[in-house]
DNA sequence: TGCGCCAGGTTTACCGGTAACGTAAGACTT
DNA sequence: AAGTCTTACGTTACCGGTAAACCTGGCGCA
């Protein structure tokens, strides 16, 4: 890690300040001068030095932080992803971050990124600690609240209504003839976005006379096993039901495998929506109901908001991507 | 953004680097000067600037790069989620971008990322480009390469060998009596490991004396839907098959719903197995066979030999971390 | 009395870029 | 012919830490 920008200039005969702007293809220099400084730069395997350049010019950082709830949900690999793609592409890095669902995790999180000074900050939820805020409002650069819709963004949103989410699916289900309905989470207390879909689900269901009949909400991570289980519970408590709506796909996935293995045939004596819109849903013997998240594209619509107020282009400050209500063969 | 260390120290009656020795717990102060520090900084809201420690000190960065395959995969966001949990706890933020099992992919990104002077890179795979070795080895930080054990390592490994995966598989299915063996892959010659795995499995079988009967290599995504019209497809072009070995547990879920579809009974027509252990594999009717891989631990066992050759420690150059069969019942 | 030593500091130089400003030579204008 | 503009650079100062060298007063001790 040898050359720098004194060292390409000696050799070039020019100053660095020549040597800088040839390399970051600004103005200023004849063409002879850039071919000169390019053949010697890549000669000498120049490797540019970005601390250096964020550190002296506080316009420069290209480091954009992003946290999620958890890195091992498949939704938001996706995210991730689509986050990924879109910053790689406009020569941004990303640094990541879990806060297993909690503000205070993420306040932590941010207090050890915002040290480096980032260009931007992505981050799922709107649920943050004061000091969260406090901070964000310090560091200048944007912040894009991610996955839903927040009515009062601390700058830029993207993302879905959960609400609707859940109202939807209600009174997708009474379309269909359901009405004594019940539901499964998890994450009790953590997850604030199925606690919301839970909500609209549940309002929804009120409104049209055929409250949620009973629901069960498990502390544990939603998977398979906390559907398969989870529903169990469910129907040992309220045998019942005649559909069950779960936290995501992982968890209806789940309770589909309790139902087979119990005999309960599936829509016929029971109906199960789930949410998200993982792939194995749409492969099983009878396409799951449930609720098609665009995860790749809210990251990289994202990704583009941030990097497009950092280049002072405005846009909206809130882009909706809008959820798609699957109606498969399980509801 | 306000305070740094010098209107710290100019609060506090004292030069700045003792104010900078006392927020990096140092030395050389009395416990009355730290205490007036520390409470004048707290005051302040001093947010430290690590970007600028970085670039002085080139000792005292706390970034880690990480490449993975994809980030949309499960195992993956396991191995994500086991380096960043040991990461953050041990002080250090996590830098990640996804070379689509690209080795020239890989060197874009670590071109990148070197730029901001990591203080060392966690790598998935042991096949890189010239360039990438170069930078590497001009760059004075570790390198861990996960996932696959290397022959010979850049430097430090954490993993296991895929070619004994695929070995054992082929051992534990002949003892199953099964023998005439096919294979579904993906991602035709992008993904070095699934080839690790079938030529493990091929080159046991067939010293055996029962040779792989037929493969199919897809050029897509390792995911449910192409494990599902993969099985359809080799057992088209040959459908006198007893076992079918497929790239990962997704393709072996979907194979199984094929089999399902076609009423092919598993295991009695047909055994299927699958590798990487991914929760849903265990909740199927009948547990899936398959080679558990404790993705967390890779990810754990990486993080901390990274940071103990950081620290000077010194332990071993490659950690082994085992795979586990798990018999199932569909092979 | 003089010396060394230590705790508890301070001073100075530097990391490698970039912004802002300066300037000389030639082209163009009026 | 004088003034103005443009091109193609060069100079200087600075970002906020850290390493390393340097100071200084008080104390123990021969």
């Amino acid at each position: 890690m040898k050359a720098n920008l004194e060292d390409i200039a000696l050799a070039a005969g020019v100053s660095k300040m020549t040597v800088s702007r040839v390399l970051r293809g600004g103005t200023g220099f004849s063409a002879e001068t850039r071919d000169r400084v390019m053949t010697i730069a890549q000669r000498m395997g120049y490797v540019p030095n970005r601390l250096a350049a964020a550190f002296g010019s506080d316009q420069a950082s290209t480091l954009v932080g992003m946290c999620v709830p958890r890195l091992t949900s498949g939704l938001f690999g996706h995210v991730l992803d689509g986050v990924d793609r879109a910053l790689s592409r406009l020569g941004y890095q990303l640094m990541i971050g879990a806060n297993n669902h909690s503000a205070e995790e993420e306040e932590a999180w941010i207090r050890q990124v915002i040290a480096w000074r980032p260009a931007g900050f992505i981050l799922s939820g709107r649920i943050h600690t004061p000091g969260t805020v406090d901070l964000l409002r310090e560091a200048t650069g944007p912040v894009v609240e991610i996955w839903d819709l927040t009515t009062s963004p601390i700058d830029l949103s993207v993302g879905f209504s959960h609400v609707d989410c859940g109202a939807e699916m209600a009174q997708f289900l009474l379309r269909r003839g359901r009405r004594r309905a019940g539901y499964v989470g998890a994450l009790a207390r953590a997850d604030v976005m199925g606690a919301a879909r839970l909500e609209g689900f549940q309002s929804t269901l009120a409104r049209a006379g055929h409250p949620l009949v009973a629901s069960e909400v498990l502390h544990d991570m939603p998977g398979f096993y906390a559907g398969y289980y989870g529903l169990e519970t469910l129907l040992s408590r309220q045998p019942r039901l005649d559909v069950v709506y779960f936290h995501n796909d992982e968890m209806a996935i789940g309770g589909l495998a309790y139902a087979q293995s119990r005999g309960i045939r599936v829509p016929e004596d029971l109906g199960i929506a789930g949410w998200g819109g993982m792939e194995a849903a749409s492969i099983l013997p009878r396409r799951l109901t449930t609720t098609i998240v665009p995860t790749t594209a809210i990251g990289k619509a994202a990704a583009e908001a941030l990097v497009a107020r950092l280049k002072g282009e405005g846009g909206p400050e809130v882009t909706v991507i809008p959820t798609r209500l699957e109606p498969g063969e399980t509801g």
